[in-house]
DNA sequence: CGAGTGATTGACTTAGATCAATGACCGTGG
DNA sequence: CCACGGTCATTGATCTAAGTCAATCACTCG
């Protein structure tokens, strides 16, 4: 589902790799396009700057995300990508992108199906984001990011970054954990949480 | 931008519309698949549901809107689609789309790029949901939608209608757009804002 | 005309943000 | 080896922006 497994080893060969400085520009909008990026560690924003000089956040791309997909397909960036903190991406070039895509349909597909998966996420997110309590975005991330199982999820990173891809600050991502661990509704264990039936 | 706009002809002809009462289900998870829809109007919503039971909502789609755009690409759908409202939706059948995909390169662009400019827009809803001000997420709304001056944005729908979009109550939305308008910083004429500048 | 909906504003409530403090842990440099 | 700075995890007290409830007016449509 990430970028990088959508790539044949032709692409990945072609591919290097850069690091930004914290407030390094990546690229500005209406440069012109030298391919996708895969962000590997750092964070990077994306932003657009309207003609009356507007300014509004696109996209914060962390370690893992790709970046600028679209740009395979058009001519200029619509946005300007700069680095949050320091960051290293690498860049795979447009050109072998678009010999790949026309010479093999199957990645073609595979290219559009990655889209369509992050694009599925991205939903859910906003989704999830669009519910008014903690409690009730905590419960959608968990049920959609269980193990096989369906019981399980293993928490990717900090507490602090899951309160932040909830649209929460830590705090209450802590209280509501708890409490939800009060309730019985769901177990801890370290950075490990088990979902219990609720019925 | 739309998913039509995208499509060729070939795709167009074979498409059927169907339509649904509410509640009516659409596809249900694990069933097999016919094609991509679009949603001609009503509200369908997409969801999944867990091994041990569990249900997330993961999109509502609305008039205009795509759905499930990976299933030309997998066997089986992998989450419930059912209405909310009475609605009307068009599928265009999955091996017409494959068809073209494999035949031309250019539509596997196109579709591709669509992908792309849904899910760069799906991503700024999550920025825009991630702001906790009511202030700030309309001026983000408002930004990203001027029209080619930068300067004056046409609502499409009802201010209810953007308010559920930026996750807010239609008061919350009333009550911000009229201390903007105070502020200076927006000008109204029934749906039709024009944006000052702030300096 | 009357029902239904959108737009709008006021009064009150509340969930989450903010500020603050503490303990655990980890790496690093003296 | 240990002290110290840093971050994470956690909890309490307080503040506040947004939600909720309610009322009014305008408008449309059958």
């Amino acid at each position: 589902m990430s970028i990088e497994d959508s790539l044949p080893d032709a692409v990945r060969r072609e591919s290097h790799t850069y690091s930004l400085q914290k407030g390094e520009v990546l690229f500005s909008q209406g440069s012109p396009t030298v391919g996708v990026y895969e962000v590997l560690s750092g964070r990077v924003r994306l932003a657009r700057t309207n003609h009356t000089g507007h300014y509004a956040l696109l996209y914060v791309a962390q370690a893992g995300d790709p970046l600028a997909e679209a740009s395979v397909f058009t001519r200029a960036y619509h946005c300007e990508a700069a680095a949050v903190t320091p960051a290293v991406v690498r860049l795979y070039p447009k050109a072998a992108l678009l010999t790949e895509f026309e010479r093999d349909a199957s990645f073609a597909k595979g290219y559009a199906l990655m889209l369509a998966h992050q694009l599925m996420t991205a939903r859910s997110r906003v989704e999830r984001l669009s519910m008014r309590f903690a409690r009730d975005r905590v419960r959608h991330y968990l049920v959609l990011n269980t193990n096989e199982d369906g019981c399980f999820i293993e928490l990717p990173g900090t507490l602090k970054e899951l309160a932040r891809e909830l649209g929460l600050t830590h705090e209450v991502l802590y209280r509501t954990l708890a409490q939800m661990t009060r309730d019985g509704e769901i177990e801890r264990t370290g950075h490990r949480i088990r979902l219990l039936q609720t019925k």
